[in-house]
DNA sequence: CATGAATGAGAATTCATTCAT
DNA sequence: CATGAATGAATTCTCATTCAT
């Protein structure tokens, strides 16, 4: 019932009030993926958690899948805007590099639903290949700040690199995240270490 | 109805037949996992594909996470095995990281559920807390071995060093498998430059 | 949900653009019905062909059945006057029945929804009641043109007489409608057989 | 939604436990038809009144169109047979024929659902092509039938004949059968009298 | 009088789980 | 211990209808 479902809004809201409505529809789903988890996320909760009649969810998305993808949408065009804000070029690459990763982990942590969001995105087979185009997009962004770093390499090559570190990235972030003060200390201090000296190594070596 | 539920089998097989029952019961899980994914994955299915009758399933697993948890089990076994037998002391460090490597990318290829289920014990809430014990577990193993591969410092610090390094490849090692084979290695190519270089800072730093 | 609801209209369009609107509706409707049938017929649909909104159509009409009803009762107006001329006394009765028949299967060919409507009518609990009506109205004008084809008989009998009739003729016309134009040929030649000779017994028995 | 849906039952019911289920389910639907009308049919009422769950319903018809389709095929059984019977060789056509005209009313009188399960079949999309399968058979049959009257002429001819006093029927017997004794019986007389003067010009003639 | 938007109430369908044999 | 069958309880989704502007 879930492979190949149809993930396109229905409609796009016209006027304000539409407008309100599906926000408040993205952001019931938000914090509900963080209260409950995506196993017990249901179009009826999220309509009541919204204030909103089931209906009008359907009225502008087909189908729950939907709702999670318009959701990530919302939340990929504000992670593209930092990143392209926090690669830009001057500075001290080790620098930047950081600011990157403080600005991944700040929205790990405090945007609702972000980290519940990105894992469900890519386990369930129905979104997944939305989120890999989304993914692909979020890598090309970061090899091309690379250059800026001083990488050198072909575009495949920094698009290689650019994954790896994002994928060391989403798999440490969210540990970050539930870990205690310390831990999460410890976490990001490693996982800074790693990509630096991964780095450093196309850009001093 | 998913999160905190009972996750221990309910009864272990006695009998030959028994454990063959069970047995059926998880390959076929592993192998509805990677066909149709965890969202269309149901307990009718799997009986039906394990040719067992549903009856049967639950009188060995009190439920549907359940035997994901115990396919998870079995999964770890023969994972926390290959650890144990890849971080074996001896032999040059760069390399024995390299067989490790391998040896994970192998489990992901060919391992029928298991890059699936890897995701889907994380994303689950049902199983998350399991699967988080199950992974500290692993990342002990590994931190227990990088001592043998000329890693100083605390405990606390190995398993920080062990975790990153995990966290890595776990974001890595499902690309790579999808991956076409010039892609795969390029990814797996630069995944052992990022940890070797990370471990060089320890071990010959 | 159907039965028993309020059929008339709501209000009489007043100006122009209103009864414009309403024509919309129905025209709407009956391209729906040919299209979709009965079963996936809803106001919403009705109302986005019809580019009108739905809250139009339910200022004109109390619920989805009375517009069927409408479009039923204009279709029956045409449909009388039809009646009305070909059954008006002279010529030979054999020719002005062929002639009825052929005005009728135009009807049913060419008439959108028309067919369609028809079945629905006798079908849907919502509306029997109503087309019941309808159908005494055409057979009670059918049977009163009878007397000028020559036949005799109390005002019952020749109602039973156009009853017959026009219910053989209810049944085969939508198949003469859908058949290829051999088939079709042959069709309306057996129903004229039949039609003829029966009346024949009354007309020159 | 109703179009071109699956019409096939799920699972055949194995033992007799199932097949008292399936056939209450069967019998339920029919009873309703009656009560209520297609418009108000729905599987919950259908399961209600049959006294089982609705997913019971579901284990072996895949949606409620499904279901009425299992209640025809039921049903023209039935009618084959009495067909069969009808039109074996021997004996006075004419009284053959009002042998078989009188049983075909029996059914529509007294078979809880066939009326309106005749017309519904026909009306509803979902359901059309298959019943015109059906009712080519139950032409053919016809048609075959004819000979042992002494009508000549092609098979195509024959089942021509047989078709259009096929629907003349199918649309006096409903009328018959709500009409009170009078009218019914004068219907019948008209019915009876037409299609045999029609087949006497084939038989006679 | 028209429209964008909303909604109550239901209907279809599924699924984890249990029961009787 | 296995199986055919059943079912409670949701969950997804739709549709006729109304409201606010």
């Amino acid at each position: 019932m879930s492979t190949h479902q149809p993930l396109e809004p229905r409609r796009r809201p016209a006027g304000a009030r539409a407008r309100k409505t599906v926000d408040r529809i993205l952001t019931a789903t938000a914090s509900l993926l963080d209260e409950v988890g995506f196993d017990d996320l249901n179009t009826n909760a999220i309509a009541e958690r919204a204030e909103v009649n089931v209906a009008s969810l359907y009225q502008y998305f087909p189908n729950k899948y939907a709702v999670l993808m318009a959701l990530a949408d919302r939340m990929r065009d504000e992670q593209l805007e930092m990143i392209a804000t926090e690669m830009q070029p001057g500075g001290v690459w080790r620098e930047r590099l950081r600011g990157l990763l403080d600005a991944y982990l700040r929205m790990f942590v405090s945007r609702p639903g972000f980290a519940e969001l990105a894992v469900v995105m890519s386990s369930s087979p129905a979104l997944r290949e939305v989120d890999a185009a989304s993914l692909a997009a979020e890598t090309r962004l970061i090899a091309d700040g690379l250059v800026a770093y001083g990488v050198e390499g072909s575009r495949g090559e920094r698009e290689a690199i650019a994954r790896v570190m994002l994928e060391a990235s989403r798999g440490v972030l969210p540990l970050a995240r539930r870990a205690g003060p310390t831990q999460r200390k410890r976490l990001m201090r490693e996982l800074t270490r790693m990509l630096e000296g991964y780095l450093a190594g196309y850009i001093e070596g």
